[in-house]
DNA sequence: CATAAAGCTATAGTATTACTATCGTTATTA
DNA sequence: TAATAACGATAGTAATACTATAGCTTTATG
C-alpha cells in the first residue's frame, strides 16, 4: 500500500494556494510543519512568523505559497477532504451493497485514520485534530461567498455529494440526503470535540470512536428508514 | 406578554462579564450596539474601537464591562441560551406529552423567534444570526477548558440538559440523549448557514424554516424510536 | 557552459489590533 | 456635603498581518 501511495498525490484545488506547495521541498516542508504548529498552538496563536522560525525561513517565503493564514488553513482542510474522498473511493470500490458503502463512509467520517494510508509529509492524525477544532472557522466568515465562488470548499462538497448519492441509492424517496450527510460530517467533528472538552454535551467517551460510529450509524439508518 | 416580560431579566452567569451590563444604561447600550455591529461586520472585523465610536464612548469604558471581545461574544451567546431556556420553559409549561414538549424544543432550536417575547435592548433576530455564524468560535479555542471551568458554557449546557431529559422521558433506553440534543442544536445552526451560503450541502431552502423543523423532527423521532 | 529566470533570504516598514495605564471630571448615594 | 463609583480623554505598547524591495542562490534552458 505504501508503495502504491507513494506515487499518488492528493490534488487540491488551485485557488487555495498561490504556488502549489506540493511542487517543491520548501512547500512540502511548510505544509508539514504548519500542521504540527497549528495543532500545537491553535489557529489564533499560530502565525507565519512562528512557522518561518520553526522551519528556518522567513515570512516572505511562506507568503509566496499562501496569501494568508486563512488560505493556508483552507489548503490543509481541502487536502484533508480530498484525502478522505480518496480513501472512500478506495474502500468502497467493488462493494455492491449501498448500505455497506454508507457504513464505510460513516466510519471514515468518524475518523478512523488508517496508518497504512499516509503521505510522507503529512501527519494525518494532527491534521484530523485541526479539522475537528478549526475547520468551521474556514467558512464562518463574512468572505464565505467569495471563497465559495473561488472554490475553497470544493473538496468538502464533493465528498458530501458522493455520500449523499449513496443515501439516495438506499432510499430515493428520502427528502434530505445532502442535509443528513453534512450533519454527519459536522457532528463527527464536534462530538469528538465535546467528548474531549465539554463532556456533558455528549454520551461519547473520550477515545471511544466506536461509540461515535454507533451513534451516527443508528441515527442515519433509522432516519432514512432502513 | 410584553408587560410581563418587562419585569423579567435574563440572567447571565457572572463569569462572562467584569461588570454586569444589565445594571446600567451604558452597559445595555454596549450590548445593544455590539449585537448590531457584530452582525454587520462579523466577529473578525468587529473591534471595541469601532463599537466605542458607534456608541460615542471610548474603548476604556467597554473594557470595564468586558475583558475582551471573546468575553463579550460569550456574554451574548450565554444570554441567547438563557433566553431560549426561558422560552422553552414557558412554552412547555403544563404540556403533559413529552413528545409534544420535544417538538416544541426542536421548533425553538430551529429558530422561530417570536416577536412578542423580546427585550428592549436586544435585537433577537440579529442575535440569532450571530449565534449561527459565530458561536462555534466561542468554544473552538485552546482556552476552552479554562473557559468551561469558569462557566462560559453554563447556559448552553443547561438548555441541552433540559431537552435531553425530555428525550430520556420518551425513551429511557436510548443511549445517546445528550449527543442527539447537541447535534440538533448545532445542526440547526449550520444547516441555516449552509442554506444561505453553501446550498449544495443542504436540502433546506433559504428562509424555509419549516423544512429545517421537518428534517430535525423526523431525524430525532426516528432515531429515538417513536 | 553561459545566462536568464525562478526561488529564497534578509531586512525594513506600515496600519491595525488588543489591550493597559493614568488622570481628571461627572454623576450617584449615603 | 463628602465619599465613591462610573465615565471620558489621552497616551502608550507589543504583536499581528501583511507589503516592499534588493541581493543572492539554485535550477533550467539554449
Amino acid at each position: 500500500m505504501r508503495n502504491l501511495l507513494a506515487n499518488i498525490k492528493i490534488k487540491v484545488d488551485e485557488k487555495v494556494y498561490l504556488k502549489n506547495p506540493d511542487t517543491s521541498e520548501k512547500g512540502r516542508h511548510i505544509v508539514e510543519q504548519s500542521i504540527l504548529l497549528i495543532d500545537e498552538l491553535g489557529l489564533e496563536s499560530f502565525t507565519f512568523k512562528k512557522l518561518a522560525e520553526k522551519i528556518g525561513t522567513t515570512e516572505a517565503t511562506i507568503y509566496r505559497y499562501f496569501e494568508s493564514k486563512h488560505m493556508l488553513l483552507s489548503y490543509l482542510i481541502s487536502w484533508y477532504w480530498s484525502w478522505l474522498e480518496y480513501r472512500l473511493v478506495f474502500a468502497t470500490n467493488n462493494i455492491r451493497s449501498a448500505e455497506e458503502r454508507l457504513k464505510i463512509a460513516i466510519g471514515i467520517l468518524s475518523g478512523k485514520v488508517e496508518l497504512d494510508m499516509n503521505f510522507a509529509h503529512v501527519d494525518e492524525v494532527a491534521l484530523q485534530k485541526i479539522v475537528v477544532a478549526e475547520s468551521a472557522k474556514v467558512y464562518l466568515t463574512k468572505e464565505v461567498d467569495d471563497n465559495n465562488r473561488e472554490g475553497f470548499f470544493y473538496s468538502y462538497k464533493r465528498f458530501c455529494k458522493r455520500v449523499a448519492d449513496i443515501v439516495r441509492e438506499i432510499n430515493p424517496a428520502y427528502k434530505f440526503p445532502a442535509s443528513l450527510v453534512s450533519t454527519v460530517a459536522e457532528t463527527a467533528h464536534y462530538q469528538k470535540f465535546f467528548s474531549l472538552h465539554l463532556p456533558s454535551l455528549t454520551n461519547i467517551s473520550d477515545n471511544k470512536e466506536s461509540q461515535l460510529v454507533e451513534f451516527l450509524t443508528e441515527m442515519v439508518f433509522k432516519t432514512i428508514g432502513k
